[in-house]
DNA sequence: GCGGACTGCTTACCT
DNA sequence: ACAGGTAAGCAGTCCGCG
């Protein structure tokens, strides 16, 4: 069929000067040659090599030249590719070359290389420019060295602060999670086009879309439809055996021995690397893996690398701070060449020279993939806390310290952290090394690079992609800045930039029949449908300014398609039209079924992002107004909805962003409303769910729904917060359970009286003492170091301080556990209480009347005067209603 | 010297 | 280092009070 690729399109688009090639013939992966082919060379890379798959680009500063990491998924194994091409580091200027060659300081610099004419497109101004390409012998002498680099020499440079193995992706039009082969050493893309059967459907689903748009939706296909490889692996975690048991040992010194290696491969590999020791016991417990006993350290180091080393991709929790340092600098110290060390170490990460190191820590750490890929199930970044929210098993608990366990029952203390490495990355299929190389797909991101760094980076890589691709000059930050202008709009909150989302004030009380009506991924709609993108926001033109983003003076373009609108816009499209629907379809097999649910799931993380990062100053394309004119445009349409339900004649009971709550609404009155919506707005909704019945009270993002089916949603109130103690949470979760029961509205009186009883007996359960320490800790995250809380010293960091004094090591990220005591200062970390007389009640039962309060006062219930009217002798007098 | 009204800080949540 | 909006509790300050 002659039917469009990427590859075609990008090579319509743009005009790089040195392009790789495209390949002429259309192999089928299945009937590639065979691995045996492979031409490999230690020093030279890789000279002839079968269909494998680009996972990496780096930059190998001894070849001075770019390192591409190509995984072949038959014999699993990551070969290395230098670039042949003499690409060479650059930045722009606006300078005439005739000009910049009279400019002593940089024809002199010692990095300089050379001077080019390119033609570039320049979005702010809207026309094609001519620029001076500056060329450089080595990356460092454009910017990054401390002193006279060529970018500081230049009156104004452009795109010096990429790095050169991005700009390396970028200019050859490299796509990162897919085919490429090497032949006569030259890297060739393998063609992967859409089958013929795929291709209608799809273009059954766009086809009244405009050609330009559903190029876009071409391309997200290509990239997606594509299964990714099985990814061979291995993971690591070693043991050290240090003096001092509440410090970590510091990588850089490595002064304590190496005791236990583990490690888990996918080929079934299952071993422990064990040091021998004087006076260290056998041990009894049973361990399901090889044990291996070393004598000499040195010879388990050289082990472990040899094992690393058979591995194309190597995971690890913390293995950029901890595992990967220490084994480098123990091995260092123990006297094993650098040569014979197969890890690099960056400034802030550990590579492997010729596998790929993904550190799960880093990557589970990002909020994005928190939230959105596993909705928040498990909120402490500790490899215990995400093992057990995610897999159920957590590491084992170390009874004394490292160095006195004896060998077997260390053996599966280091095993096991291996194992929830492992088998985080293997649940549900293998999802954590799918979403990566979509990710990495979509992004255009290296692989080491996507796992380490933020969603605002991965949005960045993509935009940057598509101003190559298209010939656009990258605007330089102050540039967009001046010719943008700044925000209108005044936040809430103070210090914000500028106007949110609207929130819509619920009406208190208990609604049956409630409606959940949403408009379906509501800022990426926006964008879409409003043509919103940097260049288009307040652009040149005179004729435009009429068209005017309501509730701000900014306007929009109405001559030129945003470059943010197409690329945000299709990936919606292609989410909410293709990928969720058949993530869902019953018809599917399920395996395909899973891969469609993996790539909807990658792309509600980079959408979600996507208009956030316009108003996040470390987003290379950093644009207030942009952001500002979403939010703005949003507040329009939900209010405007809201506006049109009630002429509907529908009851809004509460609404927040993209949100609203109809009560008891028809089927024809919501069908009218979204129809509304699409016709006036441009914008889908959705009903998102029904409830039997919500519980609203006074306070915004606060609520129960029940669902006909009696499973409960509880939104923002304090007994689902995660900090609060067991015994507050247990009491709370009875209440919702009694909640969940209630059918109809006489169900009600039945409830509140069970509501009222589990409150007496909670009540006294605390007055009496009852209550174990544990139960009544609250856990707070310390979000930086105690020293650092200068302005006050909150609950938690006094406790903290508590802790530190006894010699317990506190820093950033920790959840301190305390509770509350009579004695000064009034808290006491729950590891120090030894006496349940030492804890103050009467702050537990002011903290559980206000829990139970926030459902009762909904249900126009006062706990005062129900409870403080019956025999509880000493009933504290508890404060009035708050607000 | 103490309590109430108030503001600001901090955390955890919602979309 | 994706954003802003909301709730809640506590720390700290100011002021009145013969």
């Amino acid at each position: 069929m002659p039917v469009k690729t990427l590859t075609d399109f990008l090579v319509e688009k743009s005009k790089p000067e040195k392009r790789l090639e495209k390949a002429k013939v259309e192999e089928q992966v299945k009937e590639e040659k065979k691995p045996s082919e492979v031409v490999f060379d230690e020093e030279e890379g890789v000279k002839e090599l079968a269909p494998s798959y680009l996972v990496s680009a780096t930059y190998d500063g001894r070849k001075r030249a770019v390192c591409l990491k190509l995984y072949n998924e038959k014999d699993r194994k990551i070969y290395l590719w230098y670039d042949n091409t003499g690409y060479k580091p650059y930045c722009l200027s606006d300078l005439p070359l005739e000009e910049l060659k009279k400019m002593i300081a940089l024809v002199n610099h010692p990095g300089f290389y050379g001077l080019e004419e390119v033609k570039k497109y320049d979005p702010l101004q809207y026309r094609w420019r001519t620029m001076t390409k500056v060329l450089a012998k080595d990356p460092l002498s454009i910017g990054g060295r401390p002193t006279s680099a060529i970018r500081d020499i230049l009156p104004k440079a452009w795109e010096a602060d990429i790095r050169f193995h991005e700009n390396y992706i970028l200019d050859n039009n490299l796509q990162v999670g897919m085919l490429y082969k090497v032949e006569g050493g030259r890297l060739i893309p393998v063609s992967h086009e859409l089958s013929k059967e795929v291709l209608d459907k799809v273009m059954k689903v766009f086809e009244d879309e405009p050609e330009e748009y559903k190029r876009y939706i071409i391309r997200w296909l290509t990239l997606l439809e594509l299964r990714v490889p099985e990814i061979c692996r291995l993971a690591l975690d070693i043991e050290v055996a240090g003096e001092v048991a509440t410090r970590v040992p510091s990588p850089k010194e490595a002064k304590d021995p190496v005791v236990a290696v583990s490690l888990i491969g996918s080929d079934g590999l299952r071993k422990v690397l064990l040091l021998r020791r004087e006076n260290v016991e056998e041990g009894s417990c049973e361990v399901d893996a090889e044990l291996e006993y070393y004598d000499d350290e040195k010879t388990l180091l050289l082990r472990v690398f040899e094992i690393i080393e058979e591995y194309p991709f190597l995971l690890t929790f913390n293995g950029d701070d901890f595992d990967l340092p220490y084994l480098y600098h123990r091995a260092r110290r123990l006297g094993i060449g650098a040569g014979q060390i197969p890890i690099e170490l960056g400034r802030d990460a550990a590579f492997l020279r010729r596998g790929v190191h993904i550190d799960l820590y880093r990557f589970f750490f990002n909020r994005s993939i928190q939230v959105y890929a596993f909705g928040q199930r498990y909120r402490e970044n500790t490899l215990n806390e995400i093992g057990k929210a995610l897999l159920g098993i957590g590491k084992v608990e170390l009874e004394g310290q490292i160095k006195d366990l004896p060998y077997r029952e260390l053996a599966r203390y280091c095993l096991r952290d291996s194992e929830i490495v492992y088998r985080l990355s293997t649940m549900n299929n293998d999802l954590v090394m799918k979403l990566i190389m979509v990710l990495a797909r979509i992004t255009y991101t290296p692989i080491e690079d996507l796992t380490r760094q933020g969603i605002s980076n991965w949005i960045r890589n993509m935009m940057l992609y598509e101003h190559r691709v298209r010939g656009w000059l990258i605007p330089r930050r102050e540039d967009l800045i001046a010719a943008k202008g700044s925000t209108t709009t005044k936040a809430i909150i103070e210090g914000k930039k500028y106007r949110g989302a609207e929130v819509i004030t619920p009406k208190p009380g208990i609604h049956f029949n409630v409606a959940v009506l949403d408009f379906q991924s509501m800022y990426p709609s926006i964008v879409r449908s409003y043509n919103i993108s940097y260049e288009t926001l307040n652009c040149i033109h005179e004729e435009c300014r009429s068209n005017k983003v309501p509730g701000t003076p900014h306007w929009i373009c109405t001559k030129q398609k945003g470059l943010t609108s197409l690329l945000i816009g299709s990936l919606r499209d292609v989410r909410v039209r293709w990928y969720k629907p058949k993530s869902k379809d019953r018809n599917l097999p399920p395996d395909v079924r899973e891969w469609y649910s993996v790539v909807q799931s990658s792309l509600k993380v980079i959408l979600n992002a996507s208009y956030g990062v316009f108003g996040a100053e470390s987003f290379a394309l950093y644009c207030p107004p942009v952001a500002e004119a979403i939010t703005s445009i949003g507040r329009y349409a939900i209010n405007k909805t809201v506006e049109k339900a009630q002429s509907l004649g529908v009851e809004v009971i509460y609404g927040d962003t993209d949100s609203l709550f109809l009560k008891s609404p028809t089927e024809e009155q919501i069908e009218e409303l979204m129809k509304w919506v699409e016709k006036e707005l441009g914008m889908e909704m959705d009903i998102d769910k029904v409830y039997r019945y919500a519980v609203l009270s006074s306070r915004k993002k606060n609520y129960i729904g029940v669902y006909p089916d009696g499973r409960i949603d509880v939104k923002g109130l304090t007994g689902k917060k995660r900090h609060i103690p067991d015994f507050i949470k247990e009491a709370f979760m009875e209440m919702m359970k009694i909640l969940g029961s209630v059918k109809t509205i006489e169900d009600f009186e039945d409830a509140k009286k069970r509501i009222i009883e589990l409150y007496k007996e909670r009540y006294s359960k605390i007055k009496h003492g009852e209550v174990p320490p544990e139960k009544l800790a609250f856990r707070v995250m310390l979000s930086k170091p105690p020293e650092r809380y200068v302005k006050t010293t909150p609950q938690h960091v006094k406790a903290a301080l508590l802790l530190k004094q006894k010699g317990f090591d506190v820093k950033a990220g920790d959840i301190i556990s305390f509770v509350k005591v009579v004695t000064s200062p009034g808290v006491k970390p729950t590891q120090l209480v030894r006496d349940t007389r030492e804890i103050d009640a009467d702050k537990y039962i002011e903290y559980l009347e206000s829990t139970f309060e926030q459902v009762l006062d909904a249900l126009d219930i006062s706990l005062t005067t129900i409870v403080g009217s019956r025999s509880l002798w000493s009933f504290v007098p508890s404060k009035t209603k708050r607000r």
